[in-house]
DNA sequence: TCTAACACTTG
DNA sequence: TCAAGTGTTAG
């Protein structure tokens, strides 16, 4: 597993080869993206502005691999339903001294609904109309780069939901997406495997007797256990002898491009797996979590738990040796709602919004990258070069937005030459489903406007979602904060 | 199509 | 012991 720097990169398995080479070509490009600009261009505005050395690296990558291998999915619930696999990265090349903010982002995939029948999905009619996303501000922002650098940061705690009037600031999904067949058991079955809470699930001798055992009590014919592990495993699927080998398919092979300063180098992505780019633009509801007790604050409180990886020594080495554990930051917060509360800012870009938009700011390659249907940029800038004093979940009034505003117009032009993408396909359910689309860094077209906190229940987001078939791209986006040296 | 209850897990 | 997080299941 990943439990070194090598661990975030690709496997090392042959098969994985031209993942491997697409690293190589992902770093030179990044490289050349921040070396042979034209000084004047964009690009280097944005390099000069210490950029060029960061990188995100996705953690536990080959768990995210398995499940892009057979097209993730997850079901999601009013109350919200994390992300599994949950997103951590390890970034690197920040500021020690900056502040910044950290932002996961979603972002549809298309504008379709989509069912599953008959072993594969068809397009059952357009999605409802574009609505504001939200972004996750990570409950540590803002924070130094040493902060973030320290360990793994973790969006563990994200929750995905379909609740219009979610008052936790729960980030919403999209309407999406591609039809392609992947049986359902694969993901279920990887989750099962993989997510502590779901061991109930797994299959032992006596809970698959109690489960048929419960199925005879309420008249279900008895299953013979072969059939009844046959639901959960891949491998009496049709589709079995294609999804089960975790390799780097040919669609590693696909061209992308990684060239900004902000480097999320090809470690981080994952292998698309069908070509449906990212086709909506979206607006912004820019929320956050923060926690009860303390308010969101423009300053970084020792007290605070930090949001990331809170002991990342115990599951990787390479953090064991590297990042001593903080000592008296973990205050215990025992339920989600104290640990969060939402900030979530509410805005409604208007179609004349001079804001770029999702194509135009971060998305500029995709057309040599179709095997991709989300785009992940990584953001960030050092905050006392930046025309505004702070960015917090903090804040009492609007001018945040201007100030971030801002900062996307400036950053824009280079987001879009940097995109970590890859993509996940969904399977069926009779739940509400999500696809994940794997990491996405990335600072999107701004909010017009930002609320304060105390409007950070409302809910700005008239619209009726899809139940079903969503469809997420997640990442992060750093928007820098101010420099503790400036 | 959607929801809540369920049995199970971890912490 | 309890809260919270899982996928399954029935209504």
């Amino acid at each position: 597993m990943a439990d070194s720097e090598e661990g975030f990169g690709l496997p090392t398995t042959p098969a994985d080869s031209e993942a491997k080479e697409l690293q190589a070509e992902a770093k030179q490009d990044a490289q050349l993206g921040a070396t042979s600009k034209s000084p004047t261009s964009p690009q280097a505005a944005f390099t000069q502005q210490g950029m060029e050395g960061i990188k995100v690296f996705l953690h536990e990558r080959e768990l995210w691999l398995k499940f892009h291998e057979v097209g993730t999915e997850m079901i999601i619930t009013k109350a919200g339903r994390r992300m599994f696999p949950s997103y951590k990265v390890k970034v690197t090349g920040l500021n020690p001294k900056t502040k910044y903010i950290l932002l996961m982002d979603i972002v549809p995939a298309d504008d379709h609904r989509y069912k599953f029948a008959d072993n594969k999905w068809s397009v059952t009619g357009k999605a409802e109309p574009a609505m504001p996303g939200r972004l996750y501000v990570h409950p540590d922002s803002p924070a130094t780069g040493a902060h973030w650098m320290r360990q793994l940061v973790s969006f563990q705690k994200l929750k995905l939901t379909n609740n219009h009037l979610d008052p936790f600031g729960h980030t919403m999904p999209w309407t999406c997406d591609e039809p392609v067949a992947f049986p359902p058991f694969q993901i279920t079955q990887l989750k099962i495997e993989n997510n502590p809470f779901a061991k109930g699930f797994r299959g032992s001798d006596d809970m698959e007797l109690h489960r048929m055992s419960r199925m005879q009590s309420k008249e279900y014919p008895v299953v013979p256990r072969s059939t009844v592990r046959q639901k959960v495993s891949s491998n009496h699927s049709p589709f079995s002898g294609e999804t089960r080998v975790l390799s780097a398919s040919s669609n590693l092979g696909s061209q992308y491009q990684c060239e900004n300063g902000v480097s999320s180098t090809s470690q981080d992505l994952l292998p698309p797996a069908n070509p449906y780019p990212i086709s909506q633009e979206h607006s912004q509801i820019y929320h956050c979590t923060k926690r009860k007790d303390e308010e969101c604050s423009t300053t970084e409180h020792p007290y605070k738990k930090p949001y990331m990886e809170t002991s990342p020594a115990e599951e990787d080495p390479f953090y064991r040796s590297s990042y001593p554990q903080q000592q008296g930051l973990n205050t215990s917060y025992r339920t989600e709602s104290a640990q969060r509360q939402a900030c979530m800012y509410a805005s409604s870009a208007p179609p004349t919004d001079p804001v770029p938009s999702l194509e135009d700011i971060s998305c500029n390659t995709w057309p040599s990258v179709p095997s991709y249907s989300s785009c992940t940029v990584s953001a960030m800038q050092p905050m006392d070069r930046l025309p505004y004093q702070h960015f917090s979940a903090h804040f009492t009034s609007g001018p945040l937005m201007p100030r971030l505003s801002s900062v996307a117009n400036h950053t824009s032009p280079q987001i879009g030459d940097t995109h970590s993408m890859f993509q996940h396909q969904t399977s069926v359910s009779h739940q509400p489903i999500v696809r994940q689309c794997g990491p996405q860094t990335g600072i999107q077209s701004p909010p017009s406007s930002l609320q304060p906190a105390e409007f950070l229940y409302s809910h700005g987001v008239p619209r009726t979602l899809s139940p079903h078939q969503y469809h997420s791209v997640h990442g992060v986006g750093m928007v820098p904060e101010w420099s503790e040296n400036s």
